[in-house]
RNA sequence: GGGUAGGUAGCGAAGCGGUCAAACGCAACAGACUGUAAAUCUGUCGACAUAUGUCUUCGGAGGUUCGAAUCCUCCUCUACCCA
């Protein structure tokens, strides 16, 4: 397949990008890779110790896929021996570092989701410990010697702890070093990441040149505003949709963005050439309700299908906006045939203690076949007939004995 | 190696001998409201029991005291300063 002219790859390159170091360079390297007809290698590192892909890796998987619809290559990293080695800072913390193993799961786990974006067929898959992992103490050495701690200091996440007095390890400094060692070993031409991850790419380019390999291009990507609309998006943060989260949840969780976001969703989030696009941007000025619901379809059918998100839609309507039992809950089996409120409610795992349950039905929150219930002390009788039990808006069970008589 | 300041509930941060299960903020949960799972308002937010009771918490281990998150000793971890 031949590849695009310049100005039309360029053009899509270009898109939804922050920063393009340096645009000039990158001109070089298309025109060369015309003429010579060969793919420019793309770098993109995975953090497999998360393997919870959410919206916000989407919008710089998506240029990786745009440079896959240009012909380029691809290539994944999964970054399973910096992995291993564990994040560094609070170690007090429950931080486990990851074994091989866990590592190899989640770096598939990663590829798989991707692949809802990526072509999985186009993409090479890398694994640095491949490299990373032979290298010896004395090559450590000689990488990190190509870098200095003031330079290190500039990153203003490093600088902002520094100051502020929180610890940081030497291990976290070998952290951009081991990315860029990376790109010294792929030789590639160019690298994506967020914003956030500006000062690592420009590493890579450094450290390249220091091995006298032709630099990188780094394009940085924007960082995706999670739901909450002000923090970027974050599992942590909880404001975040997952590649994994069910389409009713998905759904959901896009019409809780702030109606402000919706364009910026739209853009970075659609593929190009989405044919709601133009509509969603224009409504969402005039109707943005309607924009948002046809946003929160299109988002869906992307990780599921327009089948899922019809479905999704009318659950949503069904449950919030109707404030209706869904019609498919999950029906659960119980030994018991005689039950405290209370101890069902943990055991169905809607409350966390057995004081948790009592504050659910203090606060009136559970129903039972739409019947509130009062008393704390209350208990039921379960039958091989389901009941609804309604925990809070959104926890719902159908739960029978599997007693007989 | 020496010094100083610290380690408090999921996180951040008050408390500095009893009235501390521990202020406050964030997160979370619930209710009201809404096109929404947003925003806003209200309430809850260690566990067990239930009418204001019991038990386990304030880095760890001991100790002083009728009584400690609060005082003492040792240990441990973190930051900064001096070597």
């Amino acid at each position: 397949m031949p590849f695009p002219p310049l100005k039309e790859q360029l053009d899509l390159i270009t898109a939804n990008t922050v920063e393009i170091i340096t645009g000039q360079e990158l001109e070089t390297k298309i025109n060369h890779s015309l003429k010579t007809r060969s793919p420019l290698k793309v770098k993109l590192g995975a953090d497999p110790s998360r393997p919870d892909l959410h919206l916000g890796h989407s919008v710089v998987l998506r240029k990786l896929r745009d440079f896959q619809d240009l012909g380029h290559e691809a290539i994944l990293i999964i970054g399973n021996f910096t992995a291993m080695i564990g994040d560094p800072s609070g170690k007090s913390k429950t931080r486990p570092q990851l074994t091989a193993e866990e590592a190899r799961q989640n770096g598939e786990s990663y590829f798989e989701q991707a692949s809802k974006i990526l072509d999985p067929k186009k993409t090479t898959i890398c694994w640095n410990s491949d490299w990373l992992g032979a290298m010896s103490f004395a090559d450590v050495i000689r990488l990190s010697s190509h870098c200095t701690v003031a330079r290190m200091l500039e990153r203003d996440d490093f600088e902002r702890r520094y100051r502020s007095g929180e610890p940081i390890s030497i291990h976290e400094f070998l952290y951009p070093l081991a990315q860029a060692m990376d790109s010294v070993h792929l030789k590639n031409d160019i690298e994506l990441g967020g914003t956030d991850q500006k000062f690592n790419l420009l590493v890579g380019r450094d450290m390249q040149r220091e091995y006298g390999i032709l630099p990188q291009v780094c394009i940085t990507m924007p960082l995706l505003v999670g739901t909450g609309g002000v923090e970027k998006m974050s599992k942590s943060l909880g404001n975040a949709i997952c590649f994994n989260d069910l389409p009713a949840d998905m759904y959901g969780r896009m019409l809780s963005i702030p109606d402000t976001l919706i364009t910026n969703y739209c853009s970075l989030l659609l593929p190009p050439g989405t044919a709601d696009s133009h509509q969603i941007t224009e409504e969402s000025v005039t109707d943005p309700r309607t924009a948002k619901r046809m946003l929160a379809r299109n988002i869906v059918a992307l990780y599921y299908s327009s089948e899922a998100a019809e479905e999704a839609e009318s659950h949503f309507d069904r449950v919030f906006v109707q404030k209706k039992a869904p019609d498919n809950i999950e029906l659960v089996k119980l030994p018991h045939s005689e039950i405290t409120v209370v101890d069902l409610l943990v055991e169905l795992g809607a409350a966390s203690s057995k004081t948790d349950a009592r504050r659910m039905i203090q606060q009136k929150s559970v129903l039972l076949d739409e019947e509130r219930i009062e008393e704390i002390t209350a208990s039921i009788t379960l039958s091989m007939e389901p009941k609804t039990l309604r925990a809070g808006k959104r926890k719902f069970f159908r739960i029978a004995t599997e007693k007989k008589g």
